[in-house]
DNA sequence: CGCTCTATCTTTAACGTTAAAGTAGTGTAG
DNA sequence: CTACACTACTTTAACGTTAAAGATAGAGCG
């Protein structure tokens, strides 16, 4: 820019305003600065000098926990981009996907967050402990929480996981199942687990989505008489139809076998629906199996998965424009709650 | 960082060392710097700052033509981005999606290259004559172009898309099919189209990929003997079902009909069969249908369908990774071509 | 005792921009 | 002819960091 400003010997505050308020010069030296910029290879003022002089990057940050890889492998969190990005858009901001790499030390997962150049975050499905989102709050920058609500100043969207698992469970008692299973993702972030979850483990849940649809059978169940202690909660180390059907495998070996399977996640559900067909089951004849989210693809699979949908784009368009409203120094609602709604289709049956 | 420097009376020096260089200062001096900058809020160096002292930002931007909330409903579009978000992470770097905005004046999307505080682009699926590229290139930052060789000297990743075309319409050829239709989606950008393509818009057609494909059937029928000026090329706004589904509505009208729609996407395939099965043709005895990219729902279609399968995961990291070496200042090969593959699944069979 | 070494910190000078305030010169109204 | 506004620029002073080079003091050594 200095020398931009030099071949023409005009100060450099009239390059820069040549590129950024017009009117405060006349249009010919303006068009003269851009043929000398293009001549010099000047492409312009430089984003990031720019971003530090005025305190604003105009970039959202995605805060994952997980490898940035695994957020395209689910339909929900693909969507609940797509609303994000959508809104961040619309406000004229880009988004970063700040890596967090599973797997690498706290301190790195840390630092992922202190050196995202960016005017805001949001917090996707993260561990409440996880050094990654003490290193976020410490930034002082406005942010918004997904499905998670993590400290009371701080606005989050969600749905009410636990009524939903509430309302799941009564549709399984209302057809008159006795015999229960449960197929969860993680439970705690210290140390991925593959097995059976006894009660105590459950208890120590640090992801809330976890615990709430948990608590949310729980309570159900246990109105109705039943002793959770003796319901399987089978966890598994993530999210995919490959894990549902290795947690399917024990629980349907288990007797009295669970005539209901309670998961956490379509993608698990689907996978406990095609080990229950491997074993000559039919659902939903012999096995009731739920899921959890509605993904486009419970719609088509076979049978039709029962399930809890949410629309994950909306939530993404939701956290974005509470993010950008903070940016804009807006009040906003802390709590935001979006609704849910049971969709039974053809996964659930009469308890035979 | 200039308080907390005060506060313990060193140089901000010392506190910057105490974050980047702990060899620098002495351990105990290190602690009480962490100590005061926590009691002084102080989250540690400002990364805005530091990509303007160190002249990188560790991001790279992906630029899209289209609005962000596009580039996540079509699945090889999200699974290019798995690809290369993981190349990305693997070097350490952030992901920004660039906002490029369709519908927008050519300024503001020529300017949402210029001001992506990115050290490195990657452009997709952008017309050839897009202001966004010649921004972008203004800035002469390391780039990587997909699918669309652009600049003798921008490396490029890709498939050879007229081999493939080539390929595809052979097997339709060796089906005996002799009465052909073809589904494209946008030719040029030049004001979006919605009907039959005239040769002379087919010539003009500003986007390589659509070209390449094109011109590979052209010249594998008229290698055949067939008139390719007699074939009707539908050209669609964008590439969707419903898209596909209103082409294949004009196509399957025309007298002689068609025995066999070539389409340059699995989407727009999808969309042609629909119509067929609503018109009373079925698929694959009265019409055969092909698509391009294998995404993965042409796997699991009624019926499946006969595609060209490229490996759009890997696509991203090989844009990826050539992008990251660029960036360590390696030499890289310019013209990076990936191999694709002919799909013969159930929607092509002989012509009847 | 002077000499080099090492460890620990400091000084200087950018990195590339722009908000805010200032300065001419020109026109225009009273 | 003074006062005042207006246009078209310029000056100043950050924004928050860090590379590179410099300074100081004590340790080790012959």
């Amino acid at each position: 820019m200095r020398r931009v400003a030099e071949e023409l010997s005009v100060s450099p505050m009239t390059v820069s305003n040549a590129y950024n308020r017009p009117d405060q010069l006349s249009e010919s030296l303006r068009q003269r600065v851009f043929e000398t910029a293009e001549r010099l290879g000047y492409a312009g003022p430089d984003p990031v000098a720019r971003s530090l002089r005025r305190q604003k990057t105009n970039l959202v940050g995605v805060l994952y926990s997980n490898a940035l890889s695994y957020a395209f492998d689910d339909a929900a969190q693909i969507l609940f981009l797509k609303g994000f990005a959508a809104a961040a858009e619309e406000a004229g901001m880009g988004l970063v996907l700040v890596p967090g790499s599973v797997g690498t030390s706290p301190e790195e997962r840390a630092s992922a967050a202190a050196d995202a150049a960016v005017d805001g975050f949001v917090v996707y499905s993260i561990a409440e402990n996880d050094p990654l989102i003490e290193a976020a709050l410490r930034r002082r920058l406005p942010m918004v929480v997904v499905d998670q609500p993590l400290q009371d100043s701080i606005p989050f969207v969600g749905i009410d996981d636990e009524a939903a698992a509430r309302e799941v469970t009564q549709h399984l008692l209302n057809l008159g199942h006795e015999n229960f299973g449960v197929v969860s993702f993680t439970i705690s972030e210290t140390g991925l687990y593959d097995g059976l979850a006894d009660p105590s483990r459950q208890a120590s849940s640090t992801f809330p989505v976890t615990r709430a649809r948990l608590t949310g059978y729980r309570a159900i169940l246990e109105d109705a008489g039943l002793c959770w202690d003796e319901v399987p909660v089978y966890e598994c180390p993530g999210s995919s139809k490959a894990l549902g059907q290795e947690a399917a495998g024990i629980l349907l070996c288990r007797r009295p076998r669970p005539t209901a399977i309670l998961t956490l996640s379509d993608q698990l559900a689907l996978g406990v629906i095609e080990t229950a067909k491997e074993c000559g089951l039919s659902v939903p004849e012999d096995l009731s199996v739920v899921g959890f989210d509605d993904i486009p693809e419970a719609k088509v699979s076979t049978p039709p998965l029962t399930t809890i949908h949410q629309d994950h784009a909306e939530k993404g368009e939701v956290a974005g424009r509470l993010l950008v409203a903070q940016l804009r120094e807006e009040k906003v609602r802390v709590e935001n709650l979006l609704p849910f709604e049971l969709i039974v289709r053809g996964s659930t049956n009469q308890s035979s």
